[in-house]
DNA sequence: AGACAATCGGACATGATCATGATATTTTCT
DNA sequence: AGAAAATATCATGATCATGTCCGATTGTCT
């Protein structure tokens, strides 16, 4: 699927931070709102802080809150922060021979990678958000799922 | 890494296969010079055979061709064939409201995979080969490891 | 100040899938 | 018949996605 679920979780978990920018989140309420399961969630949020992307709270009043403006986090910066998606610098069969340059094979995957990377280093979280006030549909699928509690 | 570790195998096998095109290859030697652990090369096989991109013959003399010639393989079809990258047909969280388009999150994701799948697609098994025979590096890192027994 | 409750933070456990190994079974050429 | 292959089956360790618990913080209320 591109990216692996946890790396969609972490997304759709920035993404609700980020429409509620500001605010202090509970773990339980972000699992609602994104259906991620709340164990789970825990522990990506803790990948996340550790990467820098949020900052958590403890305690009563406590939660997350995204570090940064949704505008000055890029979609990349997530995924990387979940599994980074590397690009190859050398060739998976590591023959002494070409230590220097990648067989035409991995070139293209590589260059593939590279791609993949521009795509999602050009666009910030808040671009995801903008189109949802522009109508149409909200930054995570209309998700408004039962107010917190 | 983009694609799993045995799509990139796959497409090893398949470049390996289409270097000697029209010879029949056997398990073994393929696994040499791929330097894919043969047991699961084995079952790689298999997969890529019963998605006619391969044809297998057993006993004595025998091996695996391409089904088709190289330039009429694209990448994407051998990775199709391991581990299909699908394009997001609805969104995750799969939600009543929005039974039509997705959210900018995953509308975006899907675009990303579309555009991978183009790039994949747009490219075939003989591209990797022709590079090769232009000069600087053969199609698998210059793999020649080893001649046959 | 002290108790309490809300939260995050870590540790441990599990089922599923992935990557791999080992082995037996079938097919087919010579 | 015999040997060389693919094919099929079973087993394993690693990683992924997940659940459960308890310990560590910290705001709030007496």
């Amino acid at each position: 699927m591109l990216i692996s679920q946890t790396a969609e979780y972490a997304l759709r978990a920035i993404v609700s931070l980020a429409e509620r920018h500001g605010q202090s989140v509970v773990t339980q309420d972000l699992a609602r709102r994104t259906r991620i399961p709340a164990g789970y969630l825990s522990k990506i949020l803790q990948t996340l802080r550790r990467a820098g992307l949020v900052h958590s709270q403890r305690g009563l009043r406590g939660g997350f809150v995204l570090q940064r403006a949704p505008d000055k986090i890029s979609v990349l910066e997530v995924i990387d922060a979940i599994e980074p998606i590397r690009r190859m610098t050398r060739c998976p069969l590591d023959l002494p021979e070409h230590a220097s340059g990648l067989c035409p094979l991995h070139r293209r995957l590589d260059e593939a990678i590279g791609q993949v990377r521009n795509t999602f280093a050009s666009f910030s979280i808040a671009d995801l958000l903008d189109e949802s006030r522009r109508g149409v549909s909200r930054g995570l699928c209309d998700t408004v799922a039962a107010p917190a509690r």
